[in-house]
DNA sequence: CTTGATTGTTGTTCAACACAACAAAGAGGC
DNA sequence: GCCTCTTTGTTGTGTTGAACAACAATCAAG
């Protein structure tokens, strides 16, 4: 039962096409979790009859959303025409901008990715405009009869009613209006997200099955910082002003080993992201050949046995840990997600996470279980293209 | 954007009737919200049709949830008639169990109580069935053409799922099956919840205007234990198991004044409940006539300037400033309620409540304004009622 | 008293699902 | 190989309910 709020009720209202739109959208995600799949058994499923479910499914084809794929085997009658998601064709350009490199990519409703391009990140916002924007009119040419829209992760707050950036601390990046630049250029639909909301809609759609079927779980994404993104009830939890989620920033402990994004020193972010991984590496190491190792080498070296770069992967994880625990405690979910390079080295930080984890689940409470992630190197790149594809798969409520 | 999970997708699939169900629900709100109002203001606001709205108000006339009262000013043509909600006939009984007393009342659409009874609580399964059950069959038989439904809130863990208690620790009652039990008495439908999520119900439902517009809150309800309800987007949060929100049970610190329920030393409500309050008083007051003290006694003797009862007071207030701190950080919610009679002490606990409350505020995130509850004396009664009257408010989904 | 505005009702059209009938296609028994 | 029974997908009819337009009932204001 959810309360009916009356601001903006014109969208709430149910129209003649209200109904045809609910149900397309069931039979669509019916297509896409159990494909290859015949319009009767999506009757069956649905109980709508099968009369509705070929219109519906006429309707998908037409909008290229679904396709044919040859018949299935006989029960003892007529053979079932099988359908899929329609594959090959782009419906989303995903940007993700991380403090390193932008990625930007065509992918098609299954998510695959069909072509990529990517370019140094800079903090110079002329420079990046130009760059996205080129990277994108090329995709867009390169798919002239595709309805695409684009979906942007960035590593900062973004302010979703204003398709605006708002910050990002890494570049001390303010205001930077890429939504809107986009839009102007491209006159396609642009969603923005932080990066560790957009890699908990991946995880959503594009996880393992125990995290899609999961209705409420929250992602810890460890990067350059330490991002959480909640999905609450299948959807990701932003507040009232879009900023909730942010518990980089809670306090942690004091005398972290490096300054955090905010400018503090008893952040999680400033105890347990890789910049903290890596600046407790330099300085208990000495100052020799290491200023410029990277958090994928120092897990290289942990796991070759180097005693320095494993203590300290264990001690971020006890960090990690702590958070994770007070995440739990807040919100008992059913899940916590760990993702971002150090899931590279999860068989050697697991315990130590899990057992500071596990302190704050009561038994009598739920039994939250702490995993690592299985979307592999580039999380937030599926993100970017996640915010596109939440839209197209889900609800309006 | 709500992910669609298809289990149990058959209700989830729009009918015929389903566009006719929304429109109805908010026809229903706006007559509630906006009283009094007329066919052709409703019509205005939401977009709709005079002559969809007019059909769609006949449903309701018919199925005695509004009623026509009057004219209203003509403002240079014909007059409109004026609508409100039914009143003056119960549509549902509350049945709050509380430590001490149990009451079974009756209430309208817009949360009137018509009839009110109570008794002693006990902790006697089956003499508090028989108690209940006649006291709601006297009030079904009172009002004979009444449709009702029956919602009951619960010091303890309710399972929606199966209707039926799992525990009750002041009692250590447990696997109380007083739902199952009504319904076979009664034949009507029963909702049971806990105090805290029915009082949170209720400040959705009937709190003050700031409160009633507000999507993501918490309450804190203080009272025997202390209790959370979580409202997240207008709807109670219980995560997957309906365990959630059992924050009374979060570590707070080490040797509390009393044990817990759960029978720790270390839980939130051992150190911020009236049972705590009460049990420090007393320690710190000798074991003189104090002993059956009660909490709006003390808060009496703390306002008439009593030290003991002033200190102990402060004391609970910091505890609870810290935890709701806690639960600011974790949901970043755009308002914390405190409710119970500790309320009734708010403007000497106030301060020590929110200063301890705000330290978790950043300022470049939200800003959650910590308030007390003005639903009154028994915010639980009126928490049973709300379990029922948010169903026929509310939306499905 | 006339004109124009506002409210509520009535009749028509249109979208979309339910239901039933049917054609297409195939499995299995004899 | 033929007949029967299933299963699938399509086509036509009925029903619900919103949109739209026209109209009657009121009423304010010039």
């Amino acid at each position: 039962m959810k309360k009916i709020y009356l601001h903006r009720i014109e969208d709430q209202i149910a129209r003649h096409n209200t109904i045809r739109d609910i149900n397309k959208q069931i039979v669509l995600n019916y297509v896409r979790a159990r494909s290859p799949i015949s319009r009767a058994e999506i009757a069956r499923e649905t109980s709508l009859q099968r009369s509705t479910v070929s219109a519906i499914v006429d309707d998908l084809l037409v909008e290229n959303l679904v396709e044919e794929t040859g018949t299935g085997d006989s029960t003892g009658g007529r053979k079932p025409t099988l359908l899929r998601l329609k594959t090959g064709i782009p419906v989303a350009i995903g940007v993700d901008v991380t403090p390193r490199e932008t990625f930007v990519v065509a992918a098609d409703l299954a998510g695959n990715l069909l072509r990529s391009e990517k370019f140094p990140t800079s903090s110079d916002i002329v420079y990046m405009n130009k760059q996205i924007t080129a990277k994108v009119t090329t995709l867009i040419d390169a798919y002239p009869s595709a309805k695409l829209e684009i979906g942007i992760s960035i590593p900062g707050i973004a302010d979703p009613s204003s398709g605006g950036i708002l910050y990002i601390p890494y570049f001390q990046l303010a205001d930077w209006d890429i939504g809107k630049r986009l839009t102007e250029a491209t006159g396609l639909d642009v969603i923005i997200d932080n990066d560790a909301n957009a890699v908990a809609l991946a995880e959503l759609w594009f996880g393992q099955e125990e995290v899609r079927k999961t209705r409420n779980f929250i992602t810890v994404l460890v990067a350059e910082g330490v991002g959480t993104g909640i999905i609450i009830d299948g959807q990701v939890y932003r507040g009232e002003n879009g900023a909730a989620g942010e518990f980089g920033h809670m306090f942690l402990a004091e005398n972290a080993p490096v300054e955090c994004s905010c400018g503090r020193r008893d952040c999680w972010e400033a105890h347990a992201s890789e910049k903290a991984i890596l600046a407790q590496y330099r300085s208990s190491s000495g100052n020799s050949a290491n200023g410029s190792i990277d958090i994928e080498h120092l897990i290289g070296l942990a796991k070759n046995g180097e005693d320095n770069a494993l203590r300290v992967l264990k001690s971020a994880a006890k960090s990690l840990g702590i958070g994770i625990s007070n995440l739990i405690i807040g919100f008992s979910p059913q899940a916590v997600i760990v993702s971002g390079s150090i899931v590279k080295a999860w068989d050697l930080i697991k315990e130590d996470i899990q057992i500071l984890g596990q302190r704050s689940i009561r038994q009598e409470l739920s039994n939250t279980s702490i995993i690592a992630s299985t979307l592999g190197d580039q999380p937030t790149v599926l993100g970017s293209i996640s915010l596109v594809l939440a839209r197209k798969f889900g609800s309006a409520n």
